[in-house]
DNA sequence: GCCGTTTTCGGCCCGACTGTTTTCAGTCG
């Protein structure tokens, strides 16, 4: 798989990656602290997301206003633009911020107001008009932005309390457009958000979706099958599935489908595209082609949106029209002959390649640059993928709380192919973890030595995973450290810590002159807990410099690094170990979604430890021996 | 509100399904 430097370098316009494109520079000696971050450390911190939630409030807003619904998607790409910026907004320069794709005159100023005064004047006057409780109206399945409008000013809906009482005492059925089914529908999904869960970690949605396309996949009257959406392109959580078959009876695939025991309630049923929300609460779309429109209903449906409105976007620039059955010719005026064949269809390389693309993967496909990165005859440079990686540096033995010996930790790992194991139990402050103190450690450096004897064709480390604590030292000794082969450094308690704390603190064992890799460097858990907040470019920056890499652990659970941050270590010239965590034998399975995540961060294959060969990785593991 | 290798005005991705409608608005993917 591959892929273009093109995102920092191939347009003349400023794009969000540009702006921290970090220089390469020669390693230093030793690794002293940076002095260059004194104007961060005073700025507040997630100030660009807070800027990008105004600007999708103020679509939010303006849409129930009913404004003109293309200036309202203007304030939703510009809320995206700010989000993937990897400098702060506030301290850009109005010409700078205009050069960025999405962000006009308008939306500059607008930054810049917050910037010098925290708020945004016109979204604090929509908020003065609109009751706050709207937005929790608009939440529910089948009510737009027209529909709570019309609710809020002709039956005085305000929230879901006074919508459910608007629908009993019949005011609701007195709007326009308004008759029994509707209302029906009105109150199973009100009833529905009660229950409904959010979203789904990757990890769980994957074993369901597999299930779902093997089950549909048995009938005769399927060609093809295949999962789209977000749990294609490896995103951390899933909103639904969608799944997309192919077949020449979709009226019986529809029904069997919308039929199957575990469905609660079918919210669309057609012959293209059926909805069904199960007992559990999880949404699936189903949607089904003729055999050779595989390609564009795939391309179209895997997403995401807004990779989507940018490919239709270049398509019309050159004179097609992009949709899920194909490519098609256009004429002058834009249209599209009756009964025309398509000029690419039945496979997704077919469109690309067709709109002067290489196919690109679906991780990529989050409009973030990858369009320009992915011009046919681009330089290109390989991203990683799973067959790339030889090593797992992060593991835990029965000695802690593992459930494996070092002996079959060994021989799994040997078993998938990897020529490298470093063995990393806890340290002695996770005691509820069973972390080895001192003389367990010595013990364990040994035992792990001796099972080189029985694996010779393995590279094992013995190392640990030693806790980072709060104030940024370590759980060993220097002493003790310098006697492991392999140090992985990991944040595990204090995890509510202020953004600043935790950077000094995560800063102090990145810089640490014994330390390898920086282990799930935030401690956030996916739909759990949000861990540290630490000022992500600081980290990068010293990492660069001190030759420590930044781990992706790859369990679904953390994700962490996610992709966004591994996105922005990448840009800072970072190394990434991407590792699993392995405490039983199934945990080697989870390194696909790390490398869903490091693909969604656009990392290299060279820029992956676990990537380097046996002797390579040696290498780089001596640097700091 | 943003934007421009045919444009500084006039476009802006595009289609399926539903309900309530005599021709389509609204919502969603
Ligand atoms: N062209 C186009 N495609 C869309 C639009 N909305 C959705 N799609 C496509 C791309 C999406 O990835 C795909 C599935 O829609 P979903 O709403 O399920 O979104 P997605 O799976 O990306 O995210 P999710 O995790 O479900 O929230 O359908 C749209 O407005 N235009
Ligand atoms: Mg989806
Ligand atoms: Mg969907
Ligand atoms: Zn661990």
């Amino acid at each position: 798989m591959i892929f273009a430097h093109a995102w920092c370098s191939r347009s003349t316009r400023a794009k969000p990656f540009a702006a921290n494109r970090a220089r390469p520079r020669a390693l230093p000696r030793s690794c002293s602290p940076c002095s260059h971050h004194a104007v961060d450390t005073l700025r507040r911190m997630g100030t660009n997301t807070e800027i990008a939630a105004a600007f999708e409030e103020l679509a939010v807003l303006s849409e129930l206003l009913g404004a003109n619904v293309f200036k309202v998607n203007a304030f939703r790409r510009a809320a995206r633009a700010v989000e993937s910026l990897t400098g702060e907004a506030c301290s850009m320069e109005s010409a700078a911020l205009k050069a960025i794709d999405g962000i006009g005159a308008s939306t500059a100023a607008k930054i810049f107001e917050f910037a010098k005064t925290g708020a945004m004047s016109e979204l604090d006057e929509l908020r003065a008009q609109i009751p706050a409780g709207l937005k929790e109206v608009l939440g529910i399945q089948g009510i737009g932005p027209k529909t709570a409008r019309a609710l809020w000013i002709d039956a005085g809906v305000v929230d879901l309390s006074s919508l459910s009482a608007a629908i009993e005492s019949g005011a609701v059925a007195k709007l326009p457009r308004m008759g029994a089914k509707t209302i029906e529908n009105m109150k199973e999904a009100i009833a529905f958000a009660q229950t409904a869960v959010g979203r789904m970690r990757i990890g769980d949605a994957m074993p369901v979706a597999n299930a779902l396309v093997a089950r549909l996949g048995a009938l005769s009257c399927v060609q093809r099958i295949a999962y789209a959406g977000s749990l294609r392109r490896g995103k951390e959580t899933i909103g639904d599935l969608d799944i997309l078959a192919c077949s020449e009876e979709s009226g019986p695939l529809m029904e069997a489908f919308c039929t199957m025991p575990e469905v609660a309630r079918v919210l669309v049923q057609g012959l293209t595209k059926s909805s069904v929300q199960t007992k559990h609460g999880l949404q699936i779309d189903l949607r089904v082609v003729p055999l050779e429109k595989f390609g564009a209903a795939w391309q179209y449906f895997t997403g995401g949106k807004e990779h989507n409105v940018r490919l239709r976007e270049r398509a019309i620039a050159q004179g097609f029209r992009l949709n899920e059955y194909g490519l098609f010719a256009a004429d002058a005026s834009g249209k599209v002959a009756d009964g025309a064949l398509p000029v690419a269809s039945r496979e997704e390389s077919d469109i690309y390649h067709a709109l002067g693309l290489e196919w690109m993967p679906p991780t990529m496909r989050e409009d973030r640059g990858e369009l320009d990165a992915f011009v046919l005859g681009a330089a290109h440079t390989p991203i990683v993928e799973q067959h790339d990686i030889r090593a797992e540096l992060h593991c835990h033995t029965t000695a802690s709380d593992g459930a494996l010996s070092i002996d079959e930790l060994v021989s799994e790992a040997q078993r998938r192919g990897f020529h490298t194991i470093a063995i990393t139990d806890h340290s002695k402050s996770q005691f509820q973890a069973n972390g080895l103190d001192e003389t367990r450690l010595l013990t364990h450096i040994a035992a792990i030595h001796a099972a080189r004897a029985r694996f010779p064709r393995m590279q094992i480390w013995a190392g640990s995973e030693v806790d980072v604590l709060s104030d940024g030292s370590l759980d060993y000794s220097d002493d003790l450290l310098r006697q492991l082969d392999w140090v992985v450094a990991s944040p595990h308690a204090a995890l509510k810590q202020e953004p600043r704390v935790a950077t000094d603190r995560l800063l102090k064992a990145i810089r640490h002159p014994l330390v390898h890799v920086l282990g799930h460097p935030t401690g956030r858990i996916v739909n759990g807990r949000p861990g540290l907040e630490p000022v992500m470019s600081e980290l990068y920056a010293a990492a660069r410099e001190c030759h420590t890499a930044l781990e992706i652990n790859s369990h679904h659970m953390r994700l962490d690094l996610r992709d966004t941050h591994v996105r922005g270590a990448v840009a800072a010239g970072c190394m990434v170990a991407i590792n699993c965590d392995v405490h039983g034998l199934s945990d080697y399975d989870e390194l696909g979604y790390g490398i869903l995540t490091a693909q969604r961060g656009w990392l290299p294959k060279a820029s992956c430890i676990n990537t380097f060969d046996a002797a390579a990785l040696d290498a780089w593991r001596r640097v700091k021996r």
